[in-house]
RNA sequence: GGGGUCGUAGUUCAGUUGGUUAGAACGCCAGCCUGUCACGUUGGAGGUCGCGGGUUCGAGCCCCGUCGGCCCCGCCA
């Protein structure tokens, strides 16, 4: 018996066909005397029907059935009659008059329901991940891996159709100190020798620039040792491109031209060149590198207005060179103060000392009246923009701790409030990224992208005073980078740069994040050495397959795009990993394992 | 490393102030049923209340510890 058809396709120009399906039992309802059975694969469900009557042999064995049975069934299309169409099913119109049943496997009872009445009520996420293959049997989580599937077949597309080559780099690289943590892999033959998996393919792909292949791309498969999040994982996939003789615009370019193609399979058209944004200008509206423009509610500043207050918080704020920024939350003077000691909770985990609020209700009330009073009171909601009937809440302190708490706050209380359309796609490209970042704990600056981006050619100078002259180190903090993120709907789906081309740069960069000559030859002396054989200017950027396929899915759960994934405490529960291995493996490695430290 | 939250039948959950024999729905098993598609209907089986300790005459409920899921902060060049 060989499959004609699957269980998605039959329709009613198929009727009077005859046909056979394969599939799982989904769900039997047995009348005595003939028996439905609903028939599923990838492609969707069809109702079969068994009739004692006509197939008695086929009929008895349908008795049998259990959910997730593997079965074959031969029979004929036909129309059902009137009043039994299904319209919630595409098969709805026909179903199956089955005159044969092959039973290819049985099942044992699934510990989950794959679908629940009501739906929602799914079974307990580690139990369906212990069994991810019933999981993936679910045509929700099913329709997700097709559009993975599909979304990196459009990549390949877009980037093939453009001339770029896709080159594979190895998983087995070198350690380097900076960045993530490193999963490492030890090596039998070089015994006490390790390599790593690779964070990204970062230098190898500006490699294959210096070796004249001018347009790469790769999805690859990165690894970063570093806790879970609801959008991270420690394995994740990227796309990686980098081109050669390229400025920004031209990178910017093929970014939204890779995610308006991407984007097309769900319908969104997205503007042919995106909104630009810079970094600082992002950083000052929205408190956030990656704002979702999906809602308004941007942050006002407050800062010159109370320039003059005594009351002690907002002045030592503003003496220690800090500011006061707030949010007006629209139509919300009712807020009670439960949900205010609430929202105050979240900001504190940004480290926020408090929360200030004015209600503009039929009277205005606030946290701040006594120390303010009444008319600086109603000055400050009148710069914030605020108008009867709105709430404004209000954070004070170092600017980036304002920024982060703001920033998460907006997206907070947009989806407290349910403020954003979920029919809508609104991305940006962040631009003039900083250079470094302050390590307050070391008092040093740390790459802010990685140790390859180029500085802004604008900031040159200022980065070569900040690199050379010790006493002017902190202008490093002021260095902008040709770095840039492409957002989409307050999530960063790619980040990218123009590369350092110039050794001398190179060499700059790496003495402004504190390697010595020696050091860096050491980590990178083979990436020097290439930049010295005719390397072109290039940049290029890299998307996550993941965070892209979420906006797709519209899911806000990385694992919903994974057939495989871990739980937040970096295992797989399906095979249990990870594990021990025999000692006879380690000792051909050389390695011991010693018991963790009581 | 830190914080929050959850853990009761195969699954999702309820379980009052600490009090008799821990309930419901779905699923499962057995029967009946000629048009269902969340089929209906009759009956039945099914519990280490995550684990360990403590308080108490008595603990699913209170206390301490621990394990696990999820979310967040730190971390993620």
């Amino acid at each position: 018996m060989e499959r004609t058809h699957t269980c998605g396709e039959l329709r009613e120009s198929h009727v009077g066909r005859h046909v056979v399906l394969m599939g799982w039992v989904a769900k039997k309802r047995d009348f005595g005397v003939f028996t439905f059975i609903d028939l599923r694969d990838r492609h969707g469900l069809t109702q079969v029907v068994v009739s004692e009557e006509t197939a008695a042999e086929a009929h008895a064995k349908a008795k049998n059935l259990r959910g997730e049975f593997v079965i074959a069934v031969k029979g004929e299309v036909v129309s059902r009659a009137e009043g039994t169409h299904n319209a919630k099913l595409a098969t709805g119109d026909i179903e199956v008059y089955v005159r044969e049943i092959l039973i290819l496997n049985d099942a044992k009872v699934p510990p989950f329901q794959l679908e629940v009445a009501g739906s929602e009520n799914l079974a307990s996420e580690d139990t369906r991940l212990k069994y991810r293959y019933l999981d993936l049997r679910r045509p929700a989580l099913q329709q997700n891996i097709i559009m993975r599937a599909k979304a990196v077949k459009a990549i390949r597309e877009y980037f093939d159709d453009r001339g770029f080559l896709e080159i594979e780099t190895p998983i087995l690289l070198k350690s380097t100190p900076e960045g993530a943590r490193d999963f490492i892999v030890p090596s039998r033959i070089h015994t006490g020798k390790f390599f790593a998996l690779p964070q990204s393919p970062q230098i190898l792909k500006q490699i294959t620039m210096i070796s004249g292949l001018d347009r790469y791309y790769q999805i690859a498969r990165c690894f970063r040792d570093e806790d879970l999040r609801a959008d991270r994982q420690p394995e994740f996939t990227q796309l990686d491109m980098e081109m050669s003789f390229v400025n920004r615009e031209q990178v910017y370019r093929e970014m939204e031209g890779m995610f308006n193609h991407v984007l097309k399979l769900i319908d969104v058209n997205l503007p042919a060149e995106w909104p630009r944004m810079t970094y600082s200008e992002a950083m000052r509206r929205y408190g956030s590198d990656k704002p979702d423009l999906r809602f308004g509610m941007e942050l006002q500043d407050l800062s010159d207005s109370l320039k003059e207050s005594d009351f002690a918080p907002f002045a030592d704020t503003l003496r220690a060179g800090g500011e006061i920024k707030a949010i007006v939350v629209k139509g919300k003077a009712h807020y009670s103060r439960k949900q205010t000691d609430e929202l105050q909770e979240f900001v504190r985990r940004y480290g926020a000392g408090a929360l200030a609020w004015i209600k503009l209700g039929d009277e205005t009330t606030s946290s701040l009246l006594k120390a303010l009073g009444e008319p600086k009171i109603a000055e400050l909601a009148s710069i914030a923009g605020a108008e009867k009937g709105d709430a404004v809440l209000i954070v004070a302190g170092k600017k980036p701790v304002v920024a982060a708490a703001l920033g998460a706050l907006r997206n907070e209380v947009a989806r407290r409030e349910d403020l954003i359309e979920r029919d809508r796609y609104e991305c940006l490209i962040v631009t003039e990224f900083p250079m470094f970042e302050h390590d307050d704990e070391t008092d040093t600056y740390v790459a802010a992208h990685h140790p390859f981006t180029s500085p802004m050619d604008e900031d040159l100078e200022l980065f070569r005073t900040g690199v050379n002259d010790p006493s002017q180190h902190h202008l490093l903090g002021q260095v902008r980078a040709k770095a840039y993120d492409a957002v989409i709907n307050g999530y960063e789906c790619a980040g990218g740069s123009i590369r350092i081309h110039q050794k001398e740069v190179q060499a700059l960069n790496f003495k402004a994040l504190g390697m010595t000559p020696e050091s860096a030859r050491a980590r990178f002396g083979f990436f020097l050495d290439a930049l010295e054989y005719g390397t072109p200017p290039h940049g290029g950027f890299a998307a996550g397959i993941e965070r892209t396929c979420m906006i797709l899915c519209g899911t806000e759960n990385i694992r919903d795009v994974m057939a495989f994934p871990k739980t937040a405490s970096a295992q797989d529960l399906m095979m249990d990993s990870p594990g021990d291995v025999d000692n006879a493996q380690l000792d051909e490695l050389g390695i011991a394992v010693i018991e963790p430290h009581p």
